[in-house]
Formats: C-alpha cells, sequence, structure tokens
DNA sequence: GCTCTGACGATTT
DNA sequence: GAAATCGCCAGAG
C-alpha cells in the first residue's frame, strides 16, 4: 500500500454527514505532518464516486482546494446536512 | 540524492 | 480577518 492509497481508503471511509480535515486522514494514514501530501494526492484524484474528497476539509475549517471551486464543494457539503458558515465547515468534531 | 511543486498547518504581524 | 513566514511530507523530474 502506498501513501496515496492509503489515503484514497481513508478517504472513502468518510460516511456521510461528515467531514474530515486533511490532518485527521494524515494522522489515520500514519504521518500527522503529511496533511500536505494527503491534499496533494487528492488532487491528482477525480474519482467523485469512490473517493469523496469534497468531504475533507482543512483543519481550520476553511474548505481546502477543490477542482469544481469552493462554491461547488460547500453546495456539496450542505446537500449533505453538513452545516456552513460563510466559507467554513460548522461539523461536530 | 536534490529541487520544485502543492486541494496543508500553525504562528505572528 | 488577511497576508506573510516557516515548517512538513510525498511524488515527479
Amino acid at each position: 500500500m502506498s501513501f496515496a492509497e492509503r489515503v484514497y481508503n481513508v478517504v472513502s471511509n468518510i460516511k456521510e454527514g461528515k467531514v474530515m480535515t486533511y490532518r485527521q486522514v494524515a494522522e489515520k494514514v500514519g504521518s500527522p505532518k503529511s496533511a500536505r501530501a494527503v491534499g496533494n494526492v487528492l488532487s491528482k484524484n477525480r474519482d467523485f464516486k469512490n473517493i469523496p474528497c469534497h468531504r475533507v476539509v482543512r483543519s481550520d475549517g476553511n474548505i481546502g482546494g477543490y477542482v469544481r471551486g469552493q462554491d461547488k464543494k460547500i453546495r456539496l457539503l450542505k446537500r449533505e446536512g453538513i452545516m456552513i458558515r460563510g466559507r467554513k465547515v460548522v461539523d461536530n468534531r
């Protein structure tokens, strides 16, 4: 299992209505400080069906990046029942 | 092995 | 609250 594969696995495990920060994902895959690398992997991936990358946000609650833009990401999250305050996620960690 | 790049993070100004 | 700074890790060239 490469780093990327572990990331995919974790992200695909995020349930609907839930979000995870890049940091948390990084911790889950074994490297607490590799949030950057995590985002890097997600950016390369575009499999929206198997990997809900829109459920991954920044640690400060800010929406990270998204191929379709932050607005699109926010809309998707809202649709799944996640509260958004302006540009930030108000998920219950 | 080194250098760049990037959907990041935390701190400071 | 925004921008600058430094640190951090993995992949690509």
